[in-house]
DNA sequence: TTATATCTTATTAAAATACTCGGGATTTGT
DNA sequence: ACAAATCCCGAGTATTTTAATAAGATATAA
């Protein structure tokens, strides 16, 4: 029940795009320097979400990654998916086409991974790149509020 | 995000051994068999499970396996928690001693995957043997409707 | 005492994970 | 034209995890 890097450096990254958008296109090596992860294990990341459309790359030098969307049309599961497949905490009860077992109509195990399916792709579907923003501008705010308090 | 199959294997058992209260032990064998899991790699995690107290062992011939507790006192999610650790989508949110990092205090990731977490586990927490033992009861009593006017 | 079980530890094959490396293609600034 | 920066792509690799398998010790019912 745990993510891998991918999935986890994935959504580390854009939302670092996310947080310098306007900035023109950002270098992998300075997303890879800012959140400490290996530049070059991060470029395979980065090009699953280019072919999905999440990013946009902009080749050559000053060249970089720019976000694929609007940060609100871009949902944390939809990085995840690209990342680390199908949201299935077994196989027989993913996202996309699921293994097929003789059982399935019968098997009370299967109910409850589909639940928990359910409940996981709820959570990652609900927050977006925006909603990270918002979040982070309100832990900022915070933080500065506690400091004057000082 | 999947669980392994110690964990499906864990409660495909235990569900098994719930099905079966009232029938004195219950052999691994036998439980190996009507689950199809190796029985070899079964007895490792039973024996998790007995140190855990979700199961008590009879030694010896006509020995076998028992519930530790009544059905509607084991949580799947306390299946779970003994054959897969913690539940934890990330290191830095685990539900037991997480990895501290330095920059918890801002990470605004970290707060997605405790929503994970939190929702994985109210899920697996909300789930007992019971449930299952009714589930199952419904499903058979539908089949034999359906079975019915065909 | 024998067959049936649980218990325990060690070993292992295969797969997944998390990189690392090397080189090619493209664009910008000089 | 050229150098530097950057994306792009495929292959290789060390480590860890998974899912068993194996072998033998211990306990108990019949």
């Amino acid at each position: 029940m745990k993510l891998s890097t991918k999935g986890r450096y994935g959504v580390k990254a854009m939302f670092d795009l996310a947080q310098h958008m306007g900035e023109g296109p950002i270098s992998l090596k300075s997303i890879a320097e800012r959140q400490g992860i290996s530049e070059h294990y991060l470029e395979q990341l980065v090009s699953g979400l280019r072919k999905a459309g999440l990013v946009k790359s902009v080749r050559g030098a000053q060249g970089g990654y720019l976000l694929g969307k609007e940060p609100d049309k871009i949902k944390i599961g939809d990085i995840i998916r690209v990342l680390e497949g199908p949201i299935a905490p077994a196989d027989c009860v993913s996202e996309e086409d699921p293994e097929i077992c003789s059982k399935a109509e019968f098997c009370v195990t299967r109910t409850i991974w589909e639940k928990v399916r359910d409940s996981i792709a709820e959570v990652l579907d609900s927050i977006t790149l925006e909603t990270m923003l918002e979040d982070a501008k309100k832990i900022e705010s915070d933080r500065s509020l506690y400091m004057y308090y000082i």
